[in-house]
DNA sequence: ATGGTTTTTACTGCGTC
DNA sequence: GACGCGGTAAAAACCAT
């Protein structure tokens, strides 16, 4: 198990590995080293977890050794500016055993309590990052993600706190770009419109700073692909499974054919997902698929007539 | 700044319920 | 007449140079 964790250390860069999912055939498998596991983006299925303990390391076998592998205490964090590695002072008024204290201790307690909340966020780079985390995971609660992509958001921001990229541009910028990244990076992706309607900044604001952001932390992402939006179009607009499995397919082939390339992803799964609704004979209103996508009619028809050639089928109608 | 590409906006006609 | 769909032209947005 040491030898785990020692890989898992020297992991520095976030490599994705190429490799076919078992299950589903896809090559979206995501090596993720923070989160310690290796997991289809299609499926989910979890291939692999490193296993990572947390937990007091008990096998030690002279003195050094044991100060090197014993551990205790809380998990890390990145999403909180200290790591939640700083003593804190609870708020009661209690001791140990949980008896109350005499007066002046109280007095004593409530004197300490200013002066370490003064030491926790003591520079403007520390206040600073409590304010953009705090605002992360607001934006994160709102827009209703899973929790490592908190974690991910936090961790690029702290690079770019680090890289100095922030002076010039607020931070809720710097902020929700650092969201929208990790959203990304964990193959969850949010359009730039819906992680723009969680937060406090114009989108265009947002799309140059993440731009500014990935070039300069060397960030080099994969443009999203259409499908991984399909899912979440098709459960908001409740339509039948096999519409959704065929929209998937139709990506599938009319990517392949490079017919996607420059076009915007949520447009053309919206497409797709109109397209394989017309061939299944469960006809879905193009409005909805706009509007759910977050795009226009016009955009969906330009879209889906054009896989809908490339794949060369016709609506049996 | 510029030019090429894509998306959006706005307006149109057509068929159906 | 309201609605969904299709086409189009022009404006706006985007991106690389």
């Amino acid at each position: 198990m040491t030898q785990s964790i020692i890989d898992h250390a020297e992991t520095e860069s976030r490599e994705r590995d190429v490799e076919l999912c078992p299950d589903c055939e896809t090559d979206t498998i995501v090596h993720d080293p923070d989160r310690g596991e290796r997991v289809c983006s299609e499926c989910g299925l979890v291939l692999t977890e490193d296993p990572i303990d947390y937990g007091p390391e008990w096998r030690a076998f002279n003195a050094k050794e044991h100060d090197e592998l014993s551990r205790v205490g809380a998990p890390l964090t990145q999403s909180m500016h200290d790591r939640g590695l700083t003593t804190t002072i609870d708020w009661r008024n209690r001791d140990a055993n949980g008896h109350s204290m005499s007066a002046d201790k109280h007095g004593q307690l409530h004197r300490l309590r200013i002066w370490q909340e003064r030491i926790r966020t003591k520079n403007a780079g520390e206040r600073n990052l409590k304010y953009a985390l705090s605002e992360i995971d607001r934006m994160v609660s709102a827009l209703g993600v899973p929790r490592p992509v908190k974690e991910t958001a936090s961790v690029i921001y702290r690079r770019a706190l680090e890289a100095d990229l922030i002076r010039g541009r607020s931070i809720e910028g710097v902020a929700t770009s650092a969201l929208y990244t990790a959203c990304r990076k964990e193959g969850i992706p949010r359009s730039l419109e819906e992680v723009t309607s969680v937060s406090r900044v114009d989108q265009r604001e947002i799309g140059r700073t993440y731009r500014y952001i990935a070039d300069e932390l060397g960030i080099n992402l994969e443009p999203t692909n259409p499908r991984q939006f399909v899912p979440r179009f098709c459960s908001e607009l409740d339509v039948d499974k096999d519409v959704e499995t065929l929209a998937v397919e139709i990506i599938d082939q009319t990517t392949e054919q490079g017919l996607h390339s420059g076009k915007s992803p949520t447009g053309f799964a919206a497409a797709a997902i109109y397209a394989a609704g017309l061939l299944q004979d469960e006809t879905i209103p193009q409005r909805a698929v706009a509007e759910t996508a977050q795009t226009t009619v016009v955009t969906v028809r330009n879209r889906y007539r054009e896989q809908l050639e490339a794949i060369d089928r016709t609506p049996a109608t």
